[in-house]
DNA sequence: TTTTAATCGAGACGGTACGTCTCGTCTTAAA
DNA sequence: TTTAAGACGAGACGTACCGTCTCGATTAAAA
């Protein structure tokens, strides 16, 4: 699962002191989940998000480096959940599908207020850009370039594909438009894809 | 006597205010710009301009109403010496040339730097988002619809375009990829072209 | 005149049209005075009297160095009308006179509140120490010293009497109470004059 | 899932914060003291105090609601310590040694110039006063009467004396000379006790 | 009557200190 | 040993005044 690289081995196993209580993970992630999508990512703090969540200060700074962890944890957990990557169907299709499904989660959901958050962060600390691509931007890429292979190798798609310079056209107008304030119609999206992949 | 209401006869005398410094604008925006390069977005204080600016911080804040303020007047200034959108030529050529150096503009540039800056914290908080938006996105916007129109006029481009999604698949893919820390290569730019507007 | 010693010469020579406005000197010693009055001597700034006295702060920089100034104008001013020290009738009667005036003036009147104030600030302040006691309470002191010089030189108080002990030991109660905000009742000075000069 | 208000567990578990550091406490009187010695009443600043004592400006403001309150803190310690009311002898004996201690306390101590310096500022502000009065005057002024009284007591002072009469006419010679910046000699304090306690 | 120079109100400027806020670290006592 | 509570050093926030400095407009004597 997505937090555990912050956290302790959590295997169950014999000895019982160095125990991380759950109740208080779940807590602050939710805290900080929240205050971002309730006041911006400016109105989440640290003292805020342990006031809201009934933790010591103490205790979010022993198992996160900083607030930006947090969300990431947060982000991770829920995009694993929310915003999975197809890995049946005609490619084209599944693309289609995982776009429109990018889409609403930027637009809808929290979680999506958390990546555009962290993305925006990004622009401000180097140290949260690294954390953003190896937490969340690097392995999603993976699985989005396999996604691309996959086709190539069906022959849907050419073999000579830069599958990077695809998936940047496909996915920087959809998070352009959600950074902007812009909307993000199925229709745009679908638009997106025939020009990108069909032509 | 002390409790009379005495006062200096109101004539109105002397009209003339002091006008504002442009000497010490200058230095502020200068400053603000160096700031931001060097230390990112949360090392542009107000202390922090004042300082290096050799000015009073209540001389920033007499003409700005907050550090975003500052960006976007560098920003603006900037980008319109910058950053000129084409106004003759064939179109496609004008936007791959905007394009090529938009770019240049946000991988290369001080400039660059505040743009994907104020994106980014237009992400934490509504109000530089609409700022944003009125001081830069939006006029820049409708002369960059401007240019595709002569094109649709000229009939280098369909009548039925859709410019706000043509041109946001073609800028979204480049800002991505800067907000992304990607590099943004000519190929890159020339490929989007050659698909968005020659589909 | 009291304010007269803050003016350069105004000996009209050669060509000066340099004519000072009256108004607004009065409007200022009354603005500060009002000010000390109502909100005590923090809350007399020189923006505050400018403000209130409808004068420039640059008018009111030009004929006073300071805040204190001002206020030590109107207070020489004040006590000189109003506090005037008997040249008539047998000394004991005229000292007893004379501190009751005095106790009425610290406890009841404007100016009064002028004198605390200002001895205060000498405790903060070397420079308006040394005012203080140039503008007032040194040429005051020598009046009060001729006074009881009479006394002598009519054997009404004895000739070795140490001026100064004597002043201080009347003054010095008298000013303590107000500075203490106790009251300084007719019957606490008499009862003063009484055991410092019949003794 | 995000706007659950899920919370810790809140068993009171963590019951005792942390106490107040007796270091800081000590080094901001001290400060305070120095600074008031070395500049006077206005070059003792809150920031001032901070940056000499090596302590943060918030931990002033937790402990002490203004300067005034620390320079009261520093009075009091000194005074208990340094103006000790004599409590055995005979009272005339006791009263002479309590005021010269009182006039070296004031004109040759540091303690004696935060004394008048918060009986000038007292002047200024009536917050002070009242806080003077509370913590010093007040105080002291109880212990004082009660060494009249054991004169009463004793026979050695008339019955119907008027005790704070009697201690302002002591008292307010010595500390308005002190104010004034006059010498308080060991001879002035000498025959003002002669005058009001043996008349 | 024109010139000329000092006055005036207005307010921008570089500064200092204010009192508040939040940060991330450190300390304590209870569980 | 971990937790909750919270004190601590650090430093930025936005405000209030400081004293200096233009800036036109006004004014009145000297030329």
């Amino acid at each position: 699962m997505a937090t555990e690289k912050t956290t302790a081995s959590r295997a169950p196993k014999g000895r019982a002191p160095q125990r991380r209580n759950e109740d208080a993970r779940l807590a602050v992630l939710h805290a900080a989940d929240d205050l971002l999508v309730e006041r911006g990512f400016g109105g989440v703090t640290v003292e805020g998000i342990a006031a809201r969540a009934g933790v010591a200060k103490q205790t979010i700074y022993r198992w996160w480096p900083s607030k930006v962890d947090i969300l990431l944890d947060t982000l991770v957990e829920d995009a694993d959940k929310r915003l999975k990557i197809p890995d049946e169907g005609p490619v084209v299709d599944a693309v289609r599908s995982y776009l429109r499904a990018l889409a609403r989660f930027l637009t809808k959901e929290d979680a999506g207020k958390v990546l555009l958050a962290l993305l925006g962060e990004a622009q401000h600390e180097a140290e949260t850009a690294t954390l953003f691509h190896e937490r969340y931007l690097d392995p999603r890429r993976a699985r989005e370039r396999a996604l691309l292979k996959r086709g190539v190798a069906a022959g849907e798609l050419p073999a000579g594909v830069n599958l990077d310079a695809t998936l940047d056209s496909l996915i920087g107008p959809i998070v352009y438009r959600a950074l902007t304030g812009a909307p993000v119609t199925r229709g745009f999206v679908d638009a997106l894809v025939d020009r990108v992949l069909e032509s």
